[in-house]
DNA sequence: CGGAATCCAGAGTGATACTG
DNA sequence: CAGTATCACTCTGGATTCCG
């Protein structure tokens, strides 16, 4: 659910920055993987086969996808080096790593009620 | 996206019980509204048309929907007290309140990036 | 190895109409 | 006031196929 803030008017916004902010995190995590994805990076640079592989069954497709949008987001890092054959590594970005403190509460209240 | 650990297989699961319990708090909070809810209903009881109109033009229909399954997950109590017109409130129980701390850290995420 | 492009099924969401 | 029921739409995730 790729949405930020849709149906809320500028007056409520005004009003609601605390929940401003809330929508502007959820809408970074929205995706089945974005949570997966970040918590196999934290402190490690990974290679594309290796989240592949960790993630189980995941298509490339869908992949690729959740990367591109994390990427662009600014929460990872994403380096290319044109090798034969090909190797591309991914790692978290300041901004990534400012995700972490939200898993470790989700990890947290999963483990007291999971 | 009301899903909870499918395509794990148990060997992964116990392996990862960090993730399994990320994914299962993932799956508590996944819906449009749920963060807003939770958040308009920190140390406070409010009634359901009150958060309806706290929500903008969102429909019964998907309030409603979205207030059955924090009900049924745990995390709110709903209390009905049968007056004409009927009335019927809402509140956190003890196990919404620990979901509150992982909303200050999407709070605080989104105010430094938003 | 690490993609891109395309298509499709299903979940999630919401509008509308009706009810005790 | 606080729902329930139904229908329609959108968006995402996933399978498949092809490429440098």
């Amino acid at each position: 659910m790729r949405v930020c803030n849709e149906g809320f008017d500028k007056a409520f916004i005004d009003e609601n920055r605390d929940m401003y902010a809330i929508s502007f995190t959820q809408y970074v995590l929205s995706g089945r993987w974005k949570y997966f994805i970040l918590w196999y990076l934290r402190g490690e640079t990974r290679r594309y086969t290796d989240i592949k592989k960790f993630l189980g069954g995941l298509s490339q497709g869908s992949l690729t996808k959740q990367l591109r949008e994390l990427e662009q987001d600014g929460v990872i890092k994403r380096d290319v080096y044109p090798e034969v054959p090909p190797r591309v590594e991914y790692s978290l970005t300041d901004k990534g790593n400012k995700l972490l403190p939200i898993l470790e509460k989700m990890e947290d209240f999963g483990k007291e009620y999971g």
